[in-house]
DNA sequence: ACTTTTTTGTACCATTTCGCATTAAATTCC
DNA sequence: GGAATTTAATGCGAAATGGTACAAAAAAGT
């Protein structure tokens, strides 16, 4: 009862994708995918609206399992939350990394961003952040600092790239790249809100477009 | 039983402000400042967390009376975003006709705005349309068209304000005014989003300014 | 004074909600 | 095969929720 860890401590950790020889009955569900579903419902319809029955309904998982898996409610939002940020991250850190110019960039980020935002079947998903994080943030610290970072992420990956464009001489003497960066967030913020009133893809790529050309060409 | 509108039909609407006379008991609540402690409920809790207690509370109504003044709490919810939307409207519908510079408009704008999200006892509140009814868009028809309804009524707004300058001269004549309207939209969307997670008005501020910098000097 | 009308206040109901206790099942270790 | 261990499945229970029935109260009309 020294190790109480439930995967083995440390070798399986860095390579066992494969069978951990776990003792008890095995688990019924892929905690991942659970996660995923889990995720898809709490972007749809919000903390509050999102009971445990749907969450167990969604993820396969009887409420018991999900509570050992998760733990509570709250717990199990914050978890999606960081999964999806995860996932949102991962999409877009090559383009943010990659040597592009400018305005490539930009339209490839853009088009990830409407990816995310309007898949699913039930009607456009929206932002995570924006359209449920954002309002527990008020009451909720802990989900709130997860806002802020993930704003201020997205705000200094951006400052990075028109600090970048602005050296290669991309951009005019003048440009000021904070600036411009809150003006690819605010781009990202007003498709992720009009992406959930069903405004279709035409014009939020319409708007996008004309975003791109104001800030590659801004003095 | 002929006339069955709760109001005297005529003459009473234009100028009634004092006595009625209507017949039974008389009412405990004011209509309009029971419908504002309503909103701001839902603004800050949303559709789902808000309970009919919680309104009942708030508004010193019994859930019967809530009920027959305002219909059920999805009514009430409508009612709630269409008094916050008149008065928003109402607060800028001044700045937005006046005859003033494009910088001096938007810098007003803006001003209200952060007055609006930035204000309330229990932290900042934020936007009615960006924190709550954006996420029963997805699923309401009714409210989606309020939105949807509310968006392009900005971004009108500030269509023509960007025209009216362009027309003026204050803006260079490769400017694209409904371009510039959707950024200009956009701020007001990223601010809400941020106040929400409790940013500091002196960096929302900042923002504005790098913004407006940039939608005055736009080629 | 009595009826009518409108609102209030209390109480209730059916349903849903979250969380957990308990038992049954499936697997590994000895 | 049996003990130990981990998970699944059923279902309970206390609280909260949205909505309403019903009687008491407060005003105007007659």
């Amino acid at each position: 009862m020294v190790q109480k860890s439930k995967r083995p401590p440390s070798a399986a950790r860095i390579a066992a994708p494969v069978a951990p020889k776990r003792r008890g009955r095995p688990r019924a569900y892929e905690p991942d995918v659970a996660l995923g579903k889990a995720l898809d419902l709490f972007r749809r319809d919000g903390f509050a609206a999102t009971s445990l029955d749907d969450l167990s309904a969604a993820t396969g998982m009887n409420r018991p399992s999900l509570y050992g898996a998760f733990g509570d409610k709250r717990e199990l939002y914050i978890k999606s939350y960081q999964r999806y940020r995860d996932d949102a991250r991962a999409a877009m850190v090559d383009i943010f990394r990659a040597d592009a110019p400018l305005r490539e960039r930009l339209e490839r980020i853009y088009r990830i961003a409407l990816d995310i935002y309007l898949s699913g079947e039930s009607g456009p998903r929206g932002c995570f952040t924006v359209m449920t994080a954002a309002s527990e943030a008020v009451s909720d610290p802990d989900i709130r600092n997860m806002v802020v970072e993930g704003l201020t992420e997205l705000d200094k990956a951006f400052g990075i790239c028109f600090r970048h464009a602005k050296e290669r001489g991309e951009l005019p003497e003048g440009a000021d790249p904070a600036s411009l960066a809150h003006l690819a967030s605010a781009t990202i913020h007003t498709i992720a809100i009009r992406a959930r009133a069903r405004v279709p893809r035409r014009e939020l790529e319409a708007i996008v477009n004309g975003a791109i050309d104001l800030m590659c060409r801004a003095k």
